[in-house]
RNA sequence: GUGGUUGUAGCUCAGUAGGUUAGAGCGCCUGAUUGUGGUUCAGGAGGUCGUGGGUUCGAGACCCAUCUUCCACCCCA
């Protein structure tokens, strides 16, 4: 059997956890920025803390896990058994609902509004393609316990501020459920609101015509079909994307109140790369107001962070009242799309400075005794730990990226010297430790 | 979950209408060169052709199943 890593899944070399460590860095500084404190949950939780929150077509991507012990022994499982009855525990999904059973499960101690940040592999039973994996680490930064807009507001700007440190330019689209639930209510539509906003979501890809004849599928009747049509224009900018809205739906009262939810965080959002987008609706069923896509400028590759406010996910757990907004980051799809457009920084950061070679068995205890004053100072340095062809040692520091080596035989070792070589520019002195820990600092 | 696609040496790939012992480039190892690499030259190792069945005198090639890859749909980050 060839050894492999499972279907959709990834080894990361030292390089890639350096891409890695270098993103999650940045994001976990703009988080602190904004006051989130971190939180890490586990990878399972019990299947019924998941099931359920991202309606039918989620709960078909959740791994589930087997219950343990000797329950398969002795149960003949009936093909038509549930899933649940075999398996009592399931891999996280996403940050969002296993962060709604800490905050009911902590409710007493929790200091409102309470907000955290959380970074952390989620997993899901989809068949892999480019950038879509089966584990993957979502990055999010969710409130809780505060119904204000200018939460929504601070998130678009998070979104901002981390996006430009991360030089990747993005654009940041908004909607709001309740404008869709308008939309759909005054073309009397309102009882099969998911149909079309599902639908509508997908105007850039299939167009006008597409969506219409999927409704159509879906037995929207054309009377109906033209009610929603109005849905489907393009807006030159928000302005007007508002006022044409204000007067549609004026005779819905949720419709009216997301048009000017809409509009505070528009007004609010200042310079930030802000676009109002109707036809946005996002699958995660939880979600009930303000809804936010964002997409990279220079690459296509889907979105690469979303979020929303969901105002009952902690009822769902016993805790009423109390509403939450959040937005999540695809890490893997920004290192892609970084990756793409060059602008991850080349220097690993894990690749040590120097290599010291071992000439001999006997320059090997003052070779291995230089590595180790050198590390006293802080610097990263490798020790060659076989008397190998110098060609080889010369490879490995090469191979390895490691600019410096360091050659200590019996002439130096009388003088207390090292010859310390360059082998970018082939440029070799004999220098004492000092100027050495000086040299390889400087570098 | 649906439809298509891919799998041959460590890597990138050849392999013609089924026919001896499956090839190339790069990489790797050894030597020329026992304290100075990147070049060059000479030699060498490495493959149950993803896996399991089947058709055939004979299968890397054809058929079936399965896994994997990538793509589209579904959905999503």
């Amino acid at each position: 059997m060839k050894p492999r890593v499972a279907k959709g899944t990834r080894d990361f070399s030292a390089k890639e956890v350096a891409k890695r460590s270098y993103v999650m860095g940045l994001l976990r500084e703009t988080f602190e920025l904004f006051g989130y404190s971190p939180l890490e949950t586990p990878s399972f939780e019990n299947i019924e803390t998941v099931m359920g929150k991202y309606g039918e077509e989620g709960d078909r991507l959740i791994f589930k896990i087997l219950r343990s012990g000797d329950f398969m022994r002795h149960a003949a499982i009936p093909a038509e058994a549930k899933s649940s009855e075999i398996a009592d525990k399931a891999l996280r999904y996403d940050l969002t609902v296993p962060f709604a059973r800490y905050v009911v499960q902590n409710a007493g101690q929790l200091v409102m509004p309470f907000k955290r940040y959380q970074m952390q592999p989620v997993w899901r039973a989809d068949n892999p393609q480019k950038g879509r994996f089966r584990e993957f680490y979502q990055c999010d930064a969710d409130v809780v316990g505060s119904r204000s807009l200018w939460q929504e507001v601070e998130l678009i700007h998070l979104y901002q501020q981390a996006f430009q440190a991360l030089k990747l330019p993005v654009t940041i689209r908004v909607n709001n459920r309740k404008v869709l639930a308008g939309i759909a209510e005054v073309s009397g539509v309102g009882d099969r609101l998911v149909d079309f906003t599902v639908a509508l979501d997908k105007l850039d890809k299939i167009g006008k015509e597409g969506v219409l004849s999927e409704l159509a599928g879906k037995g929207f009747n054309s009377k109906e079909l033209s009610g929603l049509e109005p849905a489907m224009q393009h807006f030159p900018d928000a302005v007007s994307a508002l006022s044409f809205l204000r007067t549609w739906l004026a005779g819905s009262t949720v419709g009216m109140q997301g048009v000017e939810e809409l509009n505070f965080v528009l007004n609010q959002s200042g310079n930030a790369p802000v676009a109002i987008d109707i036809t946005l609706a996002r699958g995660l069923n939880y979600y009930t107001g303000c809804i936010i896509e964002v997409t990279a400028k220079e690459v296509q590759l889907g979105s690469v962070g979303g979020g929303g406010r969901y105002d009952d996910l902690t009822g769902i757990f016993g805790l009423k009242d109390t509403s939450g907004v959040g937005i999540s980051f695809g890490l893997d799809r920004i290192i892609l799309c970084l990756e793409e457009l060059g602008r991850l920084p080349e220097n690993s950061g894990n690749v040590p400075v120097a290599l010291v070679f071992t000439l001999s068995e006997e320059d090997a205890p003052d070779a291995y005794h230089w590595a180790f004053r050198l590390r006293k100072e802080g610097l990263r340095v490798e020790f060659y730990p076989e008397a190998a062809k110098l060609k080889k040692q010369f490879d490995y520091a090469e191979k390895r990226g490691i600019p410096f080596v360091l050659i200590v035989g019996e002439s130096e070792r009388e003088a207390g010297l090292a010859q310390l070589k360059n082998l970018a520019s082939g440029e070799q002195e004999a220098l004492c430790f000092n100027d050495i820990v000086a040299r390889l600092a400087t570098h």
